[in-house]
DNA sequence: TATTGACTTGAAGCACACTTCATAGTTTAT
DNA sequence: ATAAACTATGAAGTGTGCTTCAAGTCAATA
């Protein structure tokens, strides 16, 4: 059993956006004590994890509502959460391939400045010459 | 020369978008003909399609801002452009591993309700239970 | 001539994901 | 007993990245 700021503390979110959650219904509503404290068990602590990987995957938080909604609603619900899933697999790939196509974009970038930076005569050059040298490939 | 309206077509961004970043200068003030129309170049677009690139890579519009200010002073910021340049990289690099991450959990979460769809004893089982029987492996 | 349609502007509005505030109750240490 | 530290609540505020609105200009068409 957790309070509040070490779940915090655990998580890296703030007390607040943990309150957030809850409130979203992202969370289950959270175990309290004799004093209305907040009590984060194992498993909360868990699923709040599992959170903040849907959400480095910019999954909306309504989505992920939605998704606790229909795991709540239990097994009925199981095709419905499968095709959920799929569509946040879909949306992964697309977001990996942006920043591969990003990665590659500003490995070339990075190399064209160390090109730059060894050839004192070169780094003059302004805007539209570096454009127009990173895009043909000058250098 | 592309109007506007080609301008956004062309790129999949809204003309409202297009002034929006010559507003915050993301792009240099775009030609205009004489009915103050704007008329973007092939360079335009191409600079425009770059910025895409960037945002895709959830860059903010005030980094993307601040390294188009630099580019514009030209040849004395070339290395200030390079630390930026490769902080993106670390950027897109961390966000790169967060998605494989996400990729791997969502993967797995797909199998298990493959498996649970194919066994319809299993279909009726709850929160808790699938939280449980995902996080252990069960099935 | 009058309307249509693409364009212009500045300003206001909006969705999202939190954060901060104001106020108040409880526990622990001094 | 008083302060420090932690918690609670609802409501309002914030930053980002656009979008939408209101009002107007200009050129071609019916």
């Amino acid at each position: 059993m957790y309070s509040a700021k070490e779940a915090a503390e655990i998580t890296g979110l703030s007390t607040a956006a943990l309150r957030y959650y809850e409130r979203e219904k992202l969370l289950p509503q959270i175990r309290r004590n004799r004093q209305k404290y907040r009590q984060y068990t194992e498993e909360d602590i868990e699923w709040i994890k599992m959170i903040q990987c849907m959400r480095m995957a910019n999954i909306p938080i309504q989505s992920i509502k939605q998704y606790v909604s229909l795991l709540i609603q239990g097994g009925t619900t199981l095709e419905q959460r499968y095709r959920m899933v799929q569509a946040h697999m879909e949306n992964i790939k697309k977001q990996i391939a942006d920043l591969q196509n990003a990665f590659a974009l500003t490995q070339s970038k990075l190399s064209f400045y160390e090109k730059l930076l060894k050839d004192p005569m070169h780094q003059n050059i302004t805007y539209i010459d570096e454009w127009n040298l990173f895009q043909h490939g000058g250098l």
